[in-house]
DNA sequence: TATTACTTTATAACTATTCTAAACTAGTGT
DNA sequence: ACACTAGTTTAGAATAGTTATAAAGTAATA
């Protein structure tokens, strides 16, 4: 099977007609080797850097937004004026670079296991995300 | 000591001139019981709400700006088109409350020591924070 | 009191994101 | 193949949070 018609049916299994916009983003979002961390605007820019034709920023707005609902993209959570999404669904957690701002992940077998003591009556945990903060030893 | 004198010693060893409106903006900030989770614009709103001497929306984010810039104030990562600060400054974590976008702060002694088995060369561990996602569980 | 550096302010500028409504397109039935 | 409908894309306008500007005001210091 294609990369292309991988595509195809990831789309279709999510409700999504497969147009040519959106096979063009997430063949940049999935068809690679590492889970992708990007803004809207580092998308918009490899989409649109080579090819002739431009999709519109809203298209990659609303597609990125939908993929999130869908559960084929995750929001990241740091401290910046704009917002992070991930490939990466898994349960897993970050190291933020604060020389270069770069996220590296990491996942649940490099960390110990984590014990929460306090229970929240009458709540449910949905999900445990550590953020490491790193920076130059020096 | 009154209230004032303390938050002007704060600022004073801060290097900052203990302004009327930084001043005004500390009694917000830290002369409460508990610690604090706010935007700018919550700021603002009680800044402002019942005083006559309005303070400038520029003045509250200069001086929140340059309060976190001295370590009084931490900016929270949380997914949002906000960005929040707590008045909490030690290493702390966060439930946040996905019914309600509700924070709240928890402490190393209710969660098992973290250890990170994965380590970056040449980079040093700055902080460790988590996110607890709850919701209703029902 | 005069001087200087710092601070506040209104407002403009900027940037990320969402909205709008018109044009376009994919899927479906005939 | 054709027409219909619902879903999609688009440019551009609108909105909202935040930062920059430059003029007026204020605190510290001598």
């Amino acid at each position: 099977m294609t990369i292309e018609q991988n595509l195809v049916k990831k789309l279709r299994s999510s409700n999504l007609r497969p147009t040519k916009q959106r096979i063009e983003i997430c063949k940049v979002l999935f068809d690679r080797e590492r889970t992708f961390h990007f803004t809207i605007s580092d998308l918009a820019k490899i989409l649109n850097l080579n090819s002739k034709n431009k999709i519109s920023l809203a298209t990659i707005y609303n597609t990125v937004e939908i993929l999130k609902s869908k559960g084929h993209l995750k929001e990241i959570s740091i401290n910046s004026d704009k917002t992070f999404f991930d490939t990466n669904i898994s349960n897993h957690h970050h190291f933020f670079n604060e020389n270069t701002n770069e996220l590296t992940d990491f996942y649940d077998e490099d960390i110990s296991r984590i014990k929460i003591k306090k229970n929240i009556p009458g709540k449910k945990v949905k999900s445990i995300e550590v953020l490491v903060k790193i920076a130059n030893s020096n």
